[in-house]
DNA sequence: TTCAAGTTGTACCGATCGGTAACGTTGATT
DNA sequence: AATCAACGTTACCGATCGGTACAACTTGAA
């Protein structure tokens, strides 16, 4: 019954990552949390401190497997800009909707709890930092690509960079609310035409 | 000490609706509540019921007092189809911004939770029935307003309408994060124009 | 003056919250 | 073979959760 390690925590974590992602930080009970990861409370204090430390690893492990890859279809070669944006959208907002149950985005559901004032600082830093970086993409491609200063995005690339991530917080809403794709990627079509982008 | 009630329901209703705000149902706590309505907890159980009934009306309150207003903008007599919409948008945002602290919306906050599972029935259908009316309202517009019909956007005035919805459920998520309204004031101009409305 | 209705404040209910102490078991190291 | 660190299980901790019983008190009408 004990003796080395029964689970794996690669896995463990993966399942508290779909806990929080469906209840958010303070939602999300220890009962509920240890009982999808098939484990007990000592050994998830054991393993990963506390309830706080192991919303950073499953954020951390969010940002890193969920999150990050959907930045590849911004720097697909021979791709132009437009679609290069609109398959980076259409990737992230095909996530927020397919997601088996929880719907949405982890990130943009666990930031909106730091104003309620129950989120301690470390996440609260990592998950504002996490958003911040999805625009900080978004302006770098429109501040150095040549396609785009081409159409002289370049001047408001803040602006275009902060409708783009307003579209995704939306869709985000959107999907949790149980709107399907199908209908979402004629919000992606409208939101290029409007930053300028001819499709 | 007693005898004849000593407190505004009203007031009160108001006080609960500012902590549903920013805590959404879940993370608001009876004791938070009545704290901040100025009562203890018989003499809200006995005005309002339970927590439940008190969302309800506190929620009720909301939709009647902060949403519904903005609606007028869009039936402005005398305007033009684009500033209708424009002032709609901006009055919306605007109160997502400028509310004093919880910032956000009400609706697609707490809607946001119901995914999570931790909504009751009753809550769930007011708040999704509630954030229908705001594309309902929209679509009504698109597809009988001459000015629309005009520019030929009646024969999408769904997808316009939930491109709309959704920029608002993006600036809402935003503005909970700390964005200024003077940032998201550029979101709307380049929503406008992805829908085909030209300022 | 009396009395019933209504209100407030306190103190409490069982359940659950995040977190831990203690104990028996197991496997690797020496 | 003996040791020891890591593991799983149970049972528990104080605090807080939503919700309530009850007594003290004030009021309006009879």
């Amino acid at each position: 019954m004990s003796g080395k390690r029964t689970f794996d925590d690669e896995k463990a974590l993966e399942s508290a990552m779909g806990v929080f992602w469906k209840k958010g930080y303070a939602g999300a009970s220890l009962a509920e949390l240890t009982q999808s990861m098939g484990i007990n409370k000592p050994s998830m204090y054991r393993t990963f401190g506390n309830k706080e430390a192991l919303f950073i690893k499953a954020t951390q492990r969010y940002i890193e497997k969920n999150a990050q890859p959907h930045f590849v279809h911004l720097h697909q070669e021979g791709t132009s800009l437009t679609l290069r944006i609109k398959n980076y959208m259409t990737s992230v907002v095909s996530e927020q909707c397919t997601a088996e149950d929880p719907k949405g985005c982890y990130i943009f559901l666990c930031q909106g709890e730091i104003a309620s004032g129950d989120m301690p600082e470390l996440p609260s830093n990592l998950l504002n930092q996490a958003s911040k970086k999805i625009q900080d993409a978004l302006v770098e491609i429109f501040t150095h690509d040549p396609e785009a200063i081409a159409l002289g995005l370049e001047t408001h690339a803040t602006s275009i960079a902060l409708c783009i991530a307003t579209t995704l917080r939306g869709t985000a809403s959107m999907a949790r609310a149980g709107i399907p794709l199908s209908e979402l990627e004629t919000v992606i079509e409208h939101s290029l035409r409007g930053i300028g982008l001819p499709s």
